[in-house]
DNA sequence: GAAAAAGCTGACGGAAAAGTCAACTTTTGG
DNA sequence: CCAAAAGTTGACTTTTCCGTCAGCTTTTTC
């Protein structure tokens, strides 16, 4: 499995990067600001003041930790790739699908409800083509998926689920997950609510578990 | 039901704009080049300039059509959200559940297949949280909603479908729809292709519907 | 404790964006 | 055909934003 995080960048003395407490600290308080603006506003439209403003550094001072809007950019598609990674974790072939899937949407949908910001700033990555995911990324995703999509198939060869297309699979998933996080305003209006609540992702669980579960894995 | 598409804008002599041809003309030129640029950078990453470039318009005289941008945007989202309405109209009691469920995941399918800027506009603008959908959108759209969910809950007390929560299950069939055309690039790398085909999309359809339809309509 | 590295910042320059305007040409209604 | 309305445009001003830099202070290292 290719390794993301490789990172081996440099100070100008040599040293490498985020060896000091100050600078992970500060590096910390900008992608911390920026993940929300890039969610918000996307890359065009997010001001590199307004990432130093709400981070509480001078822009200048952000400029030395980052050399361009890019490089922040860039790190944070670093960070939420490593969160998408995690909830893979369950898709284990000793475990019953049935569950193994359960877990996986719930974790899913944790995640995008406990990362808002994260997860709006992907979604808006990927609906915009996707074009500062490198070459490594997409084969590490592309590689962490197949490695899924194995478990999937072995499943189905084991005739323990209904016979499915996995990675047309995976991506139903994917979607009816994300959705609740990136399209909150419409999920909020749809059910008649000012914002969505605890409650209403544990009823979109529920929800797509009773029919994707149904759907694909016969009932014990 | 709320009716869209009021616009009672006038020109300087009084006249309702869009009486005439040129107008007509030329500002469905502006539109079209609009949404492919608001598709692919959003609001605040789409420069005027370049609108009136695409659409083979001096800038200064888009800027006659329209005052400003967030005009051209506004113009669009009505023109979306009568696209939205459409596939809806499959959703009627009458017919089997199955059947008219199978043709809504196609006709939407097939409208984010189509027209693909359209679909990753609104996608982003929802994505942003809805800044631009005035009271109205919002209204229009719950009434919408809100009329096709009676459909579902009808069949379920008639027993022609499995109690689901209409409006979770809605959003699962829009999530599911809409990723093919506004996730696109990361479906294509999911399915180790360049671009996604036809062929694609109907093998979309046909997972989407196996495991929606099992898992909440009965089999005849 | 002093040299070296890391960290910090106000002020500035250049580029590119939004938006304005006055004068021009074309189209339309009667 | 001609007056009025609609449409067109280049050149302009204003605003905004990215990125730089020189010189400062703080922290680390030996």
């Amino acid at each position: 499995m290719t390794k993301l995080r490789g990172g081996a960048d440099r100070t100008p003395a040599g040293r490498r990067y985020s060896e000091t407490r100050i600078r992970a600290r500060n590096e910390a308080k900008i992608l911390d600001a920026a993940v929300g603006l890039f969610a918000a506003k996307g890359y065009d439209g997010t001001r590199f003041k307004d990432i130093a403003e709400r981070s509480g550094l001078p822009k200048a001072n952000v400029y030395y930790y980052f050399p361009t809007k890019e490089r922040i950019y860039t790190a944070l598609i670093e960070q939420v790739i490593d969160g998408w990674d995690q909830a893979f974790e369950h898709i284990v072939p000793e475990r019953e699908p049935r569950e193994a899937i359960a877990a996986y949407v719930r974790a899913k949908l944790e995640y995008s409800r406990r990362r808002e910001a994260e997860s709006r700033f992907f979604a808006n990555e990927i609906l915009r083509g996707a074009r500062f995911l490198t070459r490594r990324h997409r084969r590490h995703m592309q590689e962490v998926t197949r490695a899924r999509a194995r478990v999937v198939e072995e499943w189905i060869r084991q005739k323990r689920m209904e016979p499915v297309d996995p990675p047309h699979f995976f991506m139903m998933l994917w979607s009816a997950t994300q959705f609740y996080a990136d399209f909150g305003s419409l999920a909020a209006d749809t059910l008649g609510k000012r914002r969505l609540t605890r409650k209403d992702y544990a009823a979109a669980a529920e929800t797509i578990a009773a029919v994707v579960l149904d759907g694909c894995c016969p009932r014990q």
